[in-house]
DNA sequence: TTCGATTTGTCGTTTATGCAACACATTGAT
DNA sequence: ATCAATGTGTTGCATAAACGACAAATCGAA
């Protein structure tokens, strides 16, 4: 709330280098993209890239969960609790998120992306759990959280491997009760 | 030829800020827009915009000049001679740069623009005269060059007024045979 | 393998931009 | 006419970005 706002020089040269990196990988693979590509598109130092970033992976990492961000924004955790709905409504987000990577020619990121992605989903998941578990320990909300985020990510590999045949909606409420006990349990 | 390369943070902010006084000037009148409006819509600070332009007429001096030099640049005068053949090339860049400012809403500047106009009109015949008599005296091919250019803007003024109905080739070719013998006569 | 070319991180220095404050001018409403 | 609000142009200082150089790593072709 109290975040003082950013230098706009920031947020400038952190645009320019987040967008040419997805102009770049439009046209080429990850593996090809060097951080000169990035900065001589973005038309900004090479060093300041680094000033901005430790390498070109962590800012695959940032881009990818900036727009992950967006998609999972349009729910409302702040006032949603960690229900059957919710949990569907954040499944159907990474499988569009998912969807969104592979029509943009995103190919051999997939280890970095399923990090980034289950890394999100425990951020989420705790947040929402120490809500409703204000009196808990925190490590007993942690470990749930890490083993919600990882059977929620395997659902929607899994989907994507065998199940495209049937809405996202219906193949995680399948999985909803197992999900769900586990939650009441803590 | 040898001009090194200006620093690219000085184009970026550039750029940011005369396309930020096109947008608004599509939205106000020239006489509305404050520096303010132009350095919120840029993002940028509004030192910053004292440190590349001395107020706001210079400003709209500079961009009208580039936007009148892409215009002119169409002739190469590097290599054109002053003839009438050029003449009636300057003239009808002229004629087109004043039709594209009052589609876009430039009201209010005319006393600038044709400030601006005749300007660069006058260093452009300079220029194309001192490659043809590199043997004269500089104050004379100058003042050539200052009646040459008020001449030609006062046709473009008289031709807006009065004689749309002719082509302005046709227009500046009546014209032609004066200015000439006044080149001439150099 | 070896050698040259390219890329990667990092560093020190210079320059452009951000920011807050200032006195002054202009505007607009009462 | 007055007063508050807004815009102007300027300054000093803080910080981001540019630049050039560098050693080390990586890549590619002979």
């Amino acid at each position: 709330m109290t975040q003082s706002k950013t230098d706009p020089r920031v947020l400038r040269t952190r645009k320019l280098i987040m967008d040419s990196f997805i102009e770049l990988s439009g046209k080429k693979e990850f593996k090809d993209i060097t951080v000169k590509d990035i900065t001589s598109e973005a038309k900004i130092n090479r060093a300041t890239f680094y000033y901005h970033f430790e390498d070109i992976y962590d800012l695959l990492d940032k881009i990818l969960s900036e727009v992950l961000l967006i998609n999972l924004n349009a729910i409302d955790f702040e006032k949603s609790e960690l229900n059957e709905a919710s949990i569907i409504d954040i499944f159907v987000a990474i499988t569009d998120f998912q969807r969104a990577l592979s029509n943009r020619c995103h190919r051999g990121y997939d280890e970095t992306i399923a990090r980034i992605i289950r890394e999100q989903l425990e951020i989420i998941f705790y947040g929402m759990l120490r809500k409703q578990h204000t009196t808990e320990e925190d490590e007993s909300l942690k470990i749930t959280a890490v083993i919600l985020s990882w059977g929620v990510y395997g659902a929607s590999v899994e989907w994507r491997r065998n199940c495209k045949e049937s809405s996202p909606e219906a193949f995680i409420k399948s999985a909803i009760p197992f999900l769900m006990s586990g939650i009441e349990h803590v």
